[in-house]
DNA sequence: GCCGGCAACTGAACCGGGTAAGTGCGCGGA
DNA sequence: TCCGCGCACTTACCCGGTTCAGTTGCCGGC
């Protein structure tokens, strides 16, 4: 079937390309019988906008683009990323914005993304996840004038925008109860030291024990999978300076964990309390359930969307604190063995 | 920043627009010399095609469209369309092609989505998911011409192409099972029965309860959420006619209704016996553990992604029969109370 | 020495919309 | 009666890459 294109409505409406352009796009210059006219010729014979010829005339994609470094395979398990994206689109999909997704394998290849999506005006503006400590991708986003929103740390700083959260103040949140209860020996399974907000937490977790002379807080960087956090969990457990609470850097990780308890024969939280940072429906489903820090991730995502498309629009935005995660007490934790 | 055209390289090369779209595409028609001379401009002066000009000479825009009929909050929590959403990325990155999604609110929604993405050359071509009876959906591709692979059951049929698992094979892998195990009323919690790929399971279902001369078939329509499980298993659990065994239509609910038995105070498997549908890492993490008909779902959606890729090629693409969802035992089912 | 044929280009049209500049016409005012 | 003005259009060119029909220049063969 061929796609109509505004000259087949010009023919049939028997006016120029121009006065078709001008009708359809609501522009003075033609009557309002003809625009009437041309609108219903325009219905009837299924017409819509070839986005290429837009764009080439400067319009807009009305798509916004996610670079997800990580592997494909592993997205579908790590219920963040998903929340994440489901709350990002069900903003854009409320403002018919559509997102392209692409996975791509290392920072030199979301680098690439970035610039052949510029290149080929593909996608208006794009959202950058996964923040790094002096984070290459910025300075990208700056020379090329392309307009993207920071998701997670990157502070108050004005360009580019960002939304986050204080993930200090979690930490402290989360230690300071299990502190309470008794706990002096904390230790952290915390993500990939590289990103931002792990530094943020460790270095909050850090203070916070130091602060209330807890013992010598102790963080193993892990790369944010099950299998790690499984490893984690049995080094933690197996040494000598065993803990007796363990907050872990996501969900999925202290799941993980708390079959590693169970299998080295450890009762949760009688023996061992963990507390589980994100709080996706795994985290009550599990027993015990597990205490977490929780947060509205697909609302932090729907945020983070609506910035960019502030940010695209060229409204004034500014970087958005979001809701700080707070702790919900759940089964696994409880004051120390004595 | 100034995005670099051709003809800035065709001026900086000393040659014309034509010569230079010769050479970056590897076409005849220019010297060895000037090819290179040309790339390597394009090179330095970090040009990228644009992806809008080429759409307007009709080629292809590397893009697939998936819409999604489901509220976006969603989507994060359901396993089974985030890990085939991350099988179809995964392959489609590997091609270098994008995926966009859009969420709708209901078919026409879809069909409009897919007509605009039609007219509007954005995407290549559509997989289309949760296939109904009778669905509109296909003779509108049919009508525009739009590539699309159906992502479940269509059957053999050449046109459209479709990627599924017999599931009615499974079905009676489950019920023999459960029989063997001595259980003679087993209920089914199913999905949404305007669902074809839901009548085939029912059909089945139906068909082997009275083969194994079994209490008859009983099924519970539900949509798929945890919610509508629980409600669905707490019906089965409070009925005269208590099944001593039930099945899920999917894992969300399966686990829903672990939750619902311990409530009622049913031990599993010892009172009742539960078996769930696709088997994501929840069904391992819950305890016990559930007996769960377990497939590759990345590996479908990739299948599904491979297929339709095929299709817009133009290769010789038929349906393709994935993998058969196979019976894993687990600790949630077990011989009934005598 | 002339012609055919080919490689290596050039120039222009084209894709489908957007838009600035130009045109024709009717109408009101002086 | 003629001018000026503004509406309702048309014309023409733009965006950036593709493609096809020419055009040039070089080489070989007779």
């Amino acid at each position: 079937m061929k796609r109509p294109t505004i000259a087949d409505i010009a023919r049939l409406a028997g006016v120029s390309k121009g006065a078709v352009s001008y009708a359809l796009n609501g522009q003075p210059g033609v009557s309002e019988s003809t625009r009437r006219r041309v609108l219903a010729i325009a219905e009837e014979i299924g017409w819509n906008p070839n986005g290429a010829a837009r764009a080439l005339s400067g319009a807009p994609s009305h798509t916004v683009g996610m670079a997800l470094r990580r592997p494909a395979r592993i997205l579908g398990v790590e219920p963040f990323f998903m929340e994440l994206i489901s709350g990002v689109e069900a903003e854009l999909s409320a403002r018919s914005y559509a997102l392209t997704l692409q996975v791509v394998a290392d920072q030199p290849a979301e680098i690439a993304v970035y610039r052949r999506w510029w290149g080929e005006r593909r996608v208006d503006g794009v959202l950058v996840c996964d923040l790094r400590v002096d984070d290459p991708r910025i300075p990208v986003l700056t020379e090329l004038g392309l307009p993207g929103v920071v998701v997670g740390m990157l502070g108050e700083s004005a360009q580019p925008v960002s939304v986050w959260s204080d993930e200090a103040a979690a930490v402290v949140e989360a230690v300071e109860y299990l502190s309470a209860l008794g706990h002096r020996n904390i230790a952290r399974v915390g993500g990939l030291p590289e990103l931002r907000h792990t530094a943020a937490r460790t270095a909050a977790f850090d203070e916070v024990c130091r602060r209330l002379e807890l013992a010598p807080a102790v963080t193993i960087s892990t790369d944010y999978t099950g299998e790690d956090g499984a490893r984690a969990t049995r080094r933690l457990l197996s040494s000598p300076r065993r803990p007796t609470a363990i907050l872990y850097d996501n969900d999925v990780m202290a799941i993980a964990g708390l079959a590693v308890a169970h299998e080295m024969n450890f009762s949760v939280p009688a023996d061992v309390s963990l507390v589980a940072w994100d709080d996706s429906v795994l985290c009550q489903l599990v027993h015990p359930p597990l205490t977490a820090l929780s947060r509205d991730i697909p609302a932090y995502g729907g945020h983070a969307a609506r910035q960019l498309l502030d940010v695209i629009a060229g409204l004034p935005a500014s970087s958005l604190q979001d809701e700080t995660a707070h702790l919900i007490p759940r089964g696994s934790t409880a004051a120390p063995p004595r």
